[in-house]
DNA sequence: AGGTATTTGTTCGTATGTATA
DNA sequence: GTATACATACGAACAAATACC
């Protein structure tokens, strides 16, 4: 009653599965993950339930779908620094489809919004970028 | 020009005019969008479509399921305003698993981080939590 | 060049479980 | 208790993109 996941492997499961196996470094960045043909078999699930699995994945960040090759661990880029303005208000959010595809956003990184005074917004895709404030050094 | 609106009704389409009956505020937050099975049966899809054309607004963080309920429009929460040091450097990343658990984060909301110069970060959820500089009061 | 195999993307159908009304 | 609605899982088929030969 406590154990809700006695027996079938679920999707949850898979995920941790491999997002272990990603954490230990057996899986590395670049490296294809196993295809979900591979996956259903090998844990005796079907294939929808693979691919919900590696669909949490890509969800959480550490993986991205090449269609026609295969699902690859995402590799750490080094993020760029930019510097706004004391005044500038951050947050972030999900890219709409358009931003997704103009910034080419993969699934599951949020936009860095800046938001100005007069407000006007950057983005930044939050997978490539790092915000810190500039130091004021304005006259009064 | 290949094909202006025909054809058939992807869950992309379907996503889309939610999208905008969101936008225009015919579906107002907080309130219930149609269920998976009256969206199959009103555009003629299979019900998994539907499903995933309201995943994909979950994803973008306009709507959030609510087991046994529906699916609602995500209603905008004034976020809270969160000082931040000059030295501090600010990310965006999705949630773990046991992140959304919590912080109770819904899908498609990223984690704000604030890392300050000792390594330590403090997180805080991308839809209730809003960033600013804290101007330095300190006398020299 | 072409052709085949692999892999993800999309869509359909069906069934069952679980939570809410 | 019944009905509704989302969650999970199975099976199947074809499309689209990539890789390999």
């Amino acid at each position: 009653m406590i154990y809700p996941g006695r027996g079938p492997v679920g999707y949850r499961e898979l995920a941790g599965l491999l997002r272990d196996r990603i954490a230990s470094g057996e899986l590395r960045p670049g490296q294809r993950l196993p295809s979900e043909t591979t996956l259903a078999q090998t844990h005796g699930v079907a294939r929808m339930t693979a691919r919900e699995a590696l669909r949490m994945l890509r969800a959480e960040g550490l993986a991205a779908a090449v269609r026609g090759y295969g699902i690859v661990v995402r590799e750490h880029v080094e993020p760029e620094l930019v510097l706004v303005d004391a005044e500038d208000r951050i947050s972030a959010r999900p890219p709409s489809p358009h931003e997704r595809d103009m910034y080419d956003v993969p699934e599951g990184v949020s936009m860095l919004v800046v938001t100005h005074p007069d407000g006007l917004q950057d983005l930044y895709p939050a997978d490539r970028v790092v915000l810190a404030y500039r130091r004021d050094s304005s006259p009064d």
